[in-house]
DNA sequence: AATAGTGGTAACCAAAAAGTAACTAATGGC
DNA sequence: GCCATTAGTTACTTTTTGGTTACCACTATT
């Protein structure tokens, strides 16, 4: 009975916290939009790692619980484009926080500024988008 | 193949973070660490839907990355007490707005202060502790 | 006429996580 | 002698997650 969230019978809001983003990928999904909308392809092609199906049931989880907006625009092909929320922007610095202190606790990693993040900042749509 | 982390291979910090807390239990064991050593039991019977075999696979990454240190005392019936380690300690400010986050983000939720961290409060382990 | 392009979805399968129950060691208490 | 106690461990089973492949709609391009 592997089960995803945890109760949460008392309401305690660090529990709802890492039951809204207590995972692997989203708190890079929500890093890559703090830049700006963006698209399923481009958000696919950023983090190469993650499959069609589970970035789907990612963004609409993250869309359910109202760190998302998702517009879809009625074109062929299908464009739909993801943005963050208030809500989502709010959570940034405390990202930012996270990051800072691995760099911090585990200096001997050696860490980069994310290419993951880096990438997001060049125009080079069509470099990155393959595949 | 469900992988439980995420590839690093660029050594993104947050990807690190997430990686390594980024998970349903951790932050709570963590936090309710916060407030001194505890026993194996304790911790158990404050997280009462933990199995006793997930908490010590928790625990066991959390002593491997660094959060906590074990110390393990030669006595019959054996006693194990659980503390933060520095690097623990610099995350839980962190941890804490979390919290203040998702306060702020989902009023709607009356969120309490969580029972599980009072609970610790109170000297009552043997309340606490049944079964 | 075939293909590329986008943002998915459905079906199927493999792997991992997590639940349960039983078991352990060594001692103190009844 | 028997039971309770603690911090696990082991074996077994179920649930969940995640990967893969194929497929769709509709248009523009080759």
């Amino acid at each position: 009975m592997a089960r995803k969230y945890i109760d949460n019978p008392n309401a305690c809001s660090l529990v709802h916290t890492m039951n809204i983003i207590g995972n692997k990928w989203k708190p890079i999904i929500l890093y890559l939009l703090s830049n700006g909308s963006m698209r399923f392809g481009m958000l696919n092609a950023l983090i190469p790692t993650i499959s069609k199906k589970v970035l789907t049931n990612q963004l609409k989880e993250l869309e359910n619980d109202g760190l998302l907006l998702r517009q879809s625009f009625a074109e062929i092909p299908p464009r739909v484009e993801y943005s963050l929320t208030e809500k989502a922007i709010g959570l940034l610095p405390v990202l930012r926080q996270l990051s800072d202190w691995a760099n911090d606790a585990y200096p001997e990693m050696e860490f980069e500024q994310c290419r993951i993040i880096e990438n997001i900042k060049k125009p080079a749509y069509n470099n990155v988008y393959k595949k």
